[in-house]
DNA sequence: AATAGGATAAACCAAATAGTTTAACCAAAA
DNA sequence: TTTTGGTTAAACTATTTGGTTTATCCTATT
């Protein structure tokens, strides 16, 4: 019955995404999750063998998700401030419906730095460079991005854009005495982001 | 006998924060601390009733660590200018000497908002916010920073400083790729931290 | 000399947990 | 009708782990 195979398999890895999320790798419990795909333990094992197997299986998934919110920056025909506008108002908005992907992605990579380095491998690094100055030649110039910035630029724009929601317990304890709702704070980062960072590489 | 009585709370203090930073509350095993702490187990159990206790004593510690170097924004004689580099230099540096904590930090506080809030307690935000303004008043207008804006622009300043190193395993293995360090990396990012506020705050 | 308390080794306990096994059920396919 | 394979409940194993207990040792203080 392939059909309802499936079905239950979606339902074990969804149940899986949803512990693991909450409560990383050390924290879940099989039987949390056999618990909220609503079968028993033996049929756990019986689609993954093992926790390892089942954690490994939803983080390249969760990973792949995250970072493929990166790709239209390359793909998009836009300008440079465009593009960037672009992305943080696609990549918060992600993040705003998958708010729980930062923490977790943070805590894994640090707790198995194999596991990452596993994953970038299928990525051409350098090949980005290249592509970014193909395509925006005259600005990159007139915003002084030179090859060597790319890092502080990139971790910078990434930075503004996962911190809140990797620090969210946090800032969600801060902004309940100053009277502003973390989903606000939120919206108007979108926005803020971009002008942010726009203004900041502006000659 | 007062004296090595303390050297020895200490010494579990100290394996503890090692053992905690590394593995997070969830993967840290008393043994391993114990065993860092070259003591034995009823001996640990002796100064640290239970693994919570222990827990809770090391995040507060460290939780005050990272937070307290915020406070000389709030203290040094300094314009505004100033203390942006003045805080990206010392905070990064300190980083740089404990660069573990961040993500144990966000990692724990996600893990359990209830013990940040307590911690955060102590704080009077809003008087911050007084602070700032009666000591940098004219520099505010001319940076166009309000009371509104200040949530978006401390989050992104904090996430400039701080997300490289909750995601330093991740940008260890991409810079992996480009051929350069992390550590020259942070070093530079003294600096274009602050330029790069400091540009984005101009009108 | 006696005592108190830090320190140890080692065995122990109870609970939690990953993973296995077994026997039985049931529906669809052969 | 038989077989196959998804599915279940439940008992079970082996190991890990937080925490306790006991008996013993050592040393500084009384």
């Amino acid at each position: 019955m392939g059909e309802n195979d499936k079905l239950t398999e979606e339902r074990i890895f969804d149940a899986a995404t949803d512990v693991f999320l909450d409560k990383g790798m050390d924290g879940a419990r099989m039987q949390d999750i056999a618990d909220r795909a609503t079968i028993n333990k033996a049929l756990l094992h019986y689609y993954y063998r093992t926790k390892d197997k089942l954690f490994n299986a939803v983080f390249e998934k969760i990973a792949g998700k995250l970072f493929s919110k990166f790709a239209p920056v390359f793909s998009e025909n836009l300008s440079l401030e465009e593009k960037i506008r672009f992305f943080f108002r696609e990549h918060i908005t992600f993040l705003q419906q998958n708010p729980r992907l930062p923490a977790f992605i943070l805590n894994e990579i640090n707790r198995n730095p194999a596991r990452m380095r596993k994953i970038l491998n299928n990525i051409d690094i350098n090949k980005l460079w290249s592509v970014l100055e193909e395509q925006h030649h005259d600005e990159l110039v007139r915003y002084n991005i030179t090859k060597e910035s790319i890092p502080q630029i990139m971790t910078t724009i990434a930075a503004i854009s996962v911190f809140p929601f990797a620090a969210r317990g946090l800032l969600e304890a801060i902004f309940e005495k100053m009277n502003i709702t973390f989903d606000s704070y939120i919206e108007e980062r979108k926005v803020f982001a971009a002008d942010f960072v726009i203004k900041a590489l502006t000659k």
